[in-house]
DNA sequence: GGATCCCGGAGAAACGGTTCTCCTTCACCT
DNA sequence: AGGTGAAGGAGAACCGTTTCTCCGGGATCC
């Protein structure tokens, strides 16, 4: 009985009769002999393991499931990975260098790098796949996934305005991460083109704090607006509360829907609309791009992930790496519709009117 | 210029002289070298990864993140074993047995492990340490860490009894783990001595939509509690949409506590008193404890943990394993309050009444 | 001046798998 | 009967570190 029989039989591979294989794994259970997993990555070249980067937030050293949205992508990414033979190592961009490299990673996540990240540039450089979830600013990626964030902010900002919002405010982040810019830029744009003056206050999306203070000041302007969006997930209670402060009823008075994945925001008093990122199916699918990577498979094309997401922009070949939009989901409950509004019917858009 | 001397300047082992220690460190950099971690793993038998191993929950595949307790401690552990130079892999105890095996793993957290649980059997069979965040029923573990779910839960219940609460209901789930059960335990217990009637809903805490039926079962009872403790963290808003269907005001007619780690409870209507488990500390208690086994460090002394966090209950040597009992954090908001009561001071407790 | 010691560094053996190559045996075919 | 081919299995190189041992040479010491 030699070594190469027992990895054969072990792994299926090699020429073996039927009947020495079940006897090595017999042989093998009994013993309760487990292959060494470095010796196996030293030789393959392959780790089973895939890095799950989160940037920073802000000044935070490490925001990691501070949000629903990070929480629940990471939930799916895990998943994913796992389904198809990967576990997932949670590494926060700003770990020390020895943990990063101290580590065989077959491939990275890496969750809306900034621009010029040195840590991505690394790992890119060293041939490490990196798929992003969010777009990249300049960092090179092997491919990348984001919401559809401006086809997103746009369908609230109309559907506010069906809704009979006159004056759409934002809240929104001082950081400069990518979601917070396409979101804030396509309200701007918006505004630009109706002719509405932008009414918006920024905070740094990681104090919990001071979300429920810039909520506070949005509604205290003197051109206090009639419609608002938050853009991060405790937004929702921080603008109930301070209506709740200045006498205002939501939806009466006040139409409010924020971005969250939470479910609380269906019993709320009033229950309030939210936009969805689907961060399971974000979350899926950058994990499912990246070990296509890994495994050489082609997914440029775009056939396997297409099917099931359709992309409104997905680019190929060389030059920049081939990103796939996705779209969000709106979950309308009654705090942006007016009480006059029947639920199951949206009223006819008055075509003149914005 | 031989292996050894690399090696050894690298890692600052060796005698080298400075100079020829950043000679080799200038040129390493320069080509953009970076040892193998496998290799190294292979040599040293040490991966620098532990796992974080969450138990299902009821029936669902993978729970790592439903409830807000489970996102922070994850999140904890993971910067305590990072600031120790180690990573955490996720790893669902669901996960498919090749992907266990095929980590080199240097330890693991196992959160709230079944009785007789064969993951964690095997591991700590094959001499890979295992710390449990929950007292582990039949396991063999190196360590445990757990809050000390009973005098939690009288504390609250005096808390209501204080507060004027004459019959206190619960909310409770059907799953067999350790926190559902103490916690259980620990109201039946109070109920029996101060000789009130227990009532009680349960239901699968995993499922979200069974949490808010089970509250309306609780208040639509013959025998309606005037208080109710909540388990979970999402009880909190179902019991007081539940109120609200009901007609019962709160704190008037219902006091409310839930635990949860949310601080949406900050700001509902009424704010909701809350108890924290303090998933943080727990988590990077866990951690500490793991890595010290790793090391070799003797931590059963409980010098270290001790020192921050005094144990009321910790054995040692042989024989039970080392437990952790941690205390929890009551957060008072106004669901637990009479509008009477003063809010800067707590009335004094009536002697004769319970 | 020779034995001793320390300094700086080189050699080589693991670590535990995977995998390429090769060898032996036996059946089969002509 | 000899050549051929396939089946089954054995040998050995290799993956890239760490670490133990050893070695040459210059300084030190008596």
């Amino acid at each position: 009985m030699s070594i190469t029989t027992v990895s054969d039989a072990l792994n299926g591979k090699g020429r073996l009769p039927d009947e020495t294989r079940s006897r090595v794994r017999e042989v093998a259970e009994r013993l309760g002999y487990r292959p060494s997993a470095a010796a196996r990555t030293l030789r393959t070249g392959r780790s089973g393991l895939i890095g799950l980067t989160v940037t920073t937030y802000g000044e935070e050293p490490f925001t990691f499931t501070e949000f629903a949205y990070f929480a629940e992508m990471a939930r799916a990414a895990t998943s994913a990975a796992l389904s198809r033979g990967y576990a997932l190592v949670v590494l926060p961009a700003s770990s020390r260098h020895d943990v990063w490299s101290n580590i065989a990673l077959d491939g990275t996540v890496v969750i809306d790098p900034p621009d010029q990240d040195p840590l991505v540039s690394e790992l890119y450089r060293s041939g490490v796949p990196v798929v992003s979830d969010g777009k990249p600013g300049n960092c090179p990626v092997t491919a990348w996934v984001d919401n559809d964030h401006e086809a997103a902010v746009l369908g609230i900002l109309d559907h506010l305005s069906e809704a009979g919002a006159r004056r759409i405010g934002l809240l929104t982040g001082t950081s400069t991460d990518t979601y917070t810019r396409l979101s804030t830029d396509a309200y701007l744009g918006w505004c630009r083109k109706v002719g509405q003056e932008p009414v918006y206050e920024t905070y740094p999306a990681h104090d919990p704090a001071a979300g429920a203070v810039a909520a506070d000041r949005l509604l205290a302007r003197p051109d206090r607006p009639d419609a608002v969006y938050g853009l991060f997930d405790p937004n929702g209670t921080d603008l109930l509360a301070a209506a709740r402060r200045y006498g205002l009823r939501v939806p009466d008075d006040l139409l409010l829907v924020c971005c969250s994945e939470s479910d609380v925001y269906a019993t709320t008093e009033p229950p309030i609309t939210t936009l969805s990122l689907k961060p399971r199916r974000i979350g899926t699918t950058v994990v499912n791009l990246l070990i296509d990577a890994i495994e050489g498979v082609d997914s440029g094309t775009g056939v396997d992930v297409g099917r099931l997401f359709p992309a409104r922009y997905r680019t190929a070949g060389t030059g920049p790496p081939p990103g796939t939009l996705m779209p969000t989901e709106l979950i309308v409950r009654a705090s942006s519709q007016r009480r006059s509004t029947r639920t199951t019917v949206s009223p006819p858009r008055p075509p003149g009117e914005v």
